[in-house]
DNA sequence: TGGTTGATATCGCAA
DNA sequence: TTGCGATGTCAACCA
């Protein structure tokens, strides 16, 4: 089997045998097809006839996407069970998942192209900037929040909910940590103030500190009325040996 | 030009030809290829080489695809620059974003195909289950609430935050609705809670009640603690003249 | 443009 | 499996 195959304007014959094989091959089925998409699961949803772009991978993620945004318009995540019926001459496909039940189907009406992809691919993203390499950073380097500041936990779990990182400050006050790699909202101060809240009832003073590299205004107010407080750290973005690789490899 | 059109393993000429034509009219752009990714941007990333599926949509979204997973492992949202350039005698692509100023790089090493879609589709999403419709029921039906409950707001602007429902109960106090249209998780709790702390400020006795199909154990945990209600309630499913349709129709 | 929140969120990790 | 929280979240809506 070839690694990539592709057929324009196929008959119903040649679809039914791409498809076929596609699916029964590990490869990734890409369709240019009018079509009519209704899904019914978590919620509902109909999508009237259409040009999309459908994607079917062979983890069972299923992708339509119109000619706009970064989202499907609609999709089924990893794990399903894809299959395809005749229907009044036509070829419907359909995506079923269990837990929670939810199914996914596409009539298409009019196939403009098939085709699949026999992808190898053994690379794994390698990303810095996160809000776990804040964490490493602040490990590193306590003084970032204050000088005389002493982390202990990560990702420690208490009554309710896992707190970023727990320490305590030069005078020994447990001094609770909530970190954004972003710009912190509403949502953060909340989750900082439960954190400070189960916190304070069995021990006595505890602070509570957001790092992140801002806030939003809202975020700001809520904070000062909390008696929370705010140090700026910007997430790091390590060295990926980046620098050389060029000139390096060619 | 064609509505669609593809080509397998293309020599460099035909790679940049077509790949100027698809960018140039508003098509969808799709790459079968062998690639790395580069990423700079909010965080950074690198992805070494190997198969993936690129989609260019007209409107700027630029997804990179590998064979599992519904999420691109790379991707630049709508409304970036799309360029290309030679480098080394491999096409780059390249998408630049301006605030946050990210850019996306992707070097082809291998192209095993090459296709466009002029997608024509005037159809929107009509999905129900939302937690707008929610809402809706509730206002249509406060006794779901409990008897005499009178809902007053929607989506207020409160001090700190946006209320879903602010109502009044049977004996006249303040009530404030969470609406979740799934299992509600501490933060849900948590954001209840800041309503009913903000308004508790300048209104006596306030209720928050979360309102929710259910609860995670963690969340009725926290909600019993902090004295706050639940009523459940899942999410309606509206007629979508579903029946009936494809007899109306054909 | 910034603020706030929903989402069929998805994903990863831990108990 | 459930719970919990991050995400380059994205996308919608509003002031």
């Amino acid at each position: 089997m070839p690694k990539v195959e592709a057929k324009i304007n196929p008959t119903p014959e040649e679809l039914v045998d791409i498809l076929s094989r596609a699916l029964a091959a590990e490869a990734i089925l890409t369709l240019f097809a009018r079509c009519r998409v209704h899904y019914d699961g978590r919620a509902k949803s109909e999508l009237g006839p259409g040009d999309r772009i459908i994607l079917i991978k062979p983890d069972g993620s299923f992708l339509i996407h119109q000619k706009n945004k970064r989202e499907p318009v609609n999709w089924q995540p990893p794990g399903n069970m894809v299959s395809f019926s005749i229907e009044d001459g036509a070829v419907r496909l359909r995506s079923v998942r269990r837990k929670p039940r939810e199914v996914l189907e596409v009539d298409l009406i009019e196939t403009y192209l098939i085709s699949y992809f026999q992808a190898e691919d053994y690379e794994e993203l390698a990303l810095t900037g996160s809000e776990a390499e804040m964490a490493d950073l602040i490990f590193e380097n306590p003084e970032l929040i204050e000088d005389g500041f002493r982390p202990l936990f990560r990702e420690k779990p208490i009554k309710h909910g896992i707190v970023d990182i727990l320490g305590r400050d030069r005078d020994g006050n447990l001094a609770v940590l909530e970190l954004k790699r972003r710009r912190a909202d509403l949502h953060a101060i909340s989750q900082l103030k439960r954190y400070v809240d189960t916190l304070s009832e069995e021990h006595g003073n505890v602070r509570g500190i957001l790092v992140a590299p801002s806030l939003t205004s809202g975020a700001k107010k809520l904070l000062q009325e909390e008696g929370l407080e705010f140090r700026k750290v910007e997430p790091p973005k390590r060295g990926k040996k980046k620098a050389g690789r060029q000139k390096t490899l060619f």
